[in-house]
DNA sequence: ATGAATGCAAATAGTTTGCACCTAA
DNA sequence: TTAGGTGCAAACTATTTGCATTCAT
């Protein structure tokens, strides 16, 4: 995952390229977004950060992550829920998801295979390949081996 | 895709198999469900029902999509735009979606390799596959050859 | 008759926006 | 000083739900 320093590093070259300000409140979301480590709803990182900032609201959260998603720093996910997610974005590597059914934890995966399959079918039909989403969902062979199963 | 026969004949089983009514709405947003193809929003079917049954509300038409689901005859999508989605489920055939960024289309593939590795990563997780969602996102590599490029 | 389905309107949930006040530069 | 940022509340969008009425069986 991506250090504190260097998202920090990008997040305040792009506010200073656009004219923006540094505040308080983006450094604090910052600092929680990346402790967070990953699959953050709104909700979640909002919940997060009003311990450190009482005050801070959710709008700001949104403005910020949208923030965020501009410089680079971080990804939107939408898995069907209903809620956005939000994680870092890694300089080089892209992963995508793999979901559990039963306890929800979200595991990451990268398949070269399966990447380089995608150029082709999209080659296939006249398109060339910008972004793709891919989650795979299951459900846990052996519930003992799970460690998010809830506990009976 | 499905013919209005066959689709129209489970979700009676289904109807008549949950002690549920038979009634006209159902019969007609079925049928423009199905004359529409596929990828439909629930704001596009009640603009084309409602041509056909003019007081029919948008209630009736959430209420039926998911009753679809329910019955198997429909699949729910969810691509990042905020409205969900649905097309006609088929008896076997299984695909993904490849979408062009620049005109909207959509197109399906359906790839048996991507498919294998699919349970393979699910399985190294410890996991059983038992669904996924794969989209492709590209841009047309000649404008012209698109058949949904905006006119100029 | 009678329980399910509909249509409307009100309620939700997630997210965005308008605006007066605040704050970094 | 002065644009840009924040916080709050109101607005919005997609979807769901409560309820009186209507309809299929």
């Amino acid at each position: 995952m991506e250090p504190l320093p260097s998202a920090r590093a990008r997040l305040d070259r792009f506010i200073a390229d656009q004219g923006m300000k540094h505040t308080r409140q983006r450094d604090t979301i910052l600092e929680e977004f990346v402790r967070a480590g990953g699959h953050v709803s709104v909700e979640d990182l909002l919940r997060r950060v009003q311990v450190l900032a009482p005050g801070l609201g959710a709008a700001t959260v949104y403005r910020t992550l949208k923030l965020f998603v501009d410089a680079g720093i971080a990804h939107e996910r939408n898995f069907g829920d209903g809620q956005a997610r939000y994680e870092p974005a890694l300089d080089d590597e892209h992963h995508d998801h793999l979901i559990c059914s039963d306890c929800g934890t979200i595991f990451e995966f990268e398949d070269p295979q399966i990447e380089s399959r995608q150029s082709e079918i999209a080659a296939q039909h006249g398109l060339v390949l910008h972004a793709h989403r891919h989650e795979i969902h299951g459900r846990c062979l052996q519930r003992e081996a799970c460690p998010r199963w809830p506990k009976a």
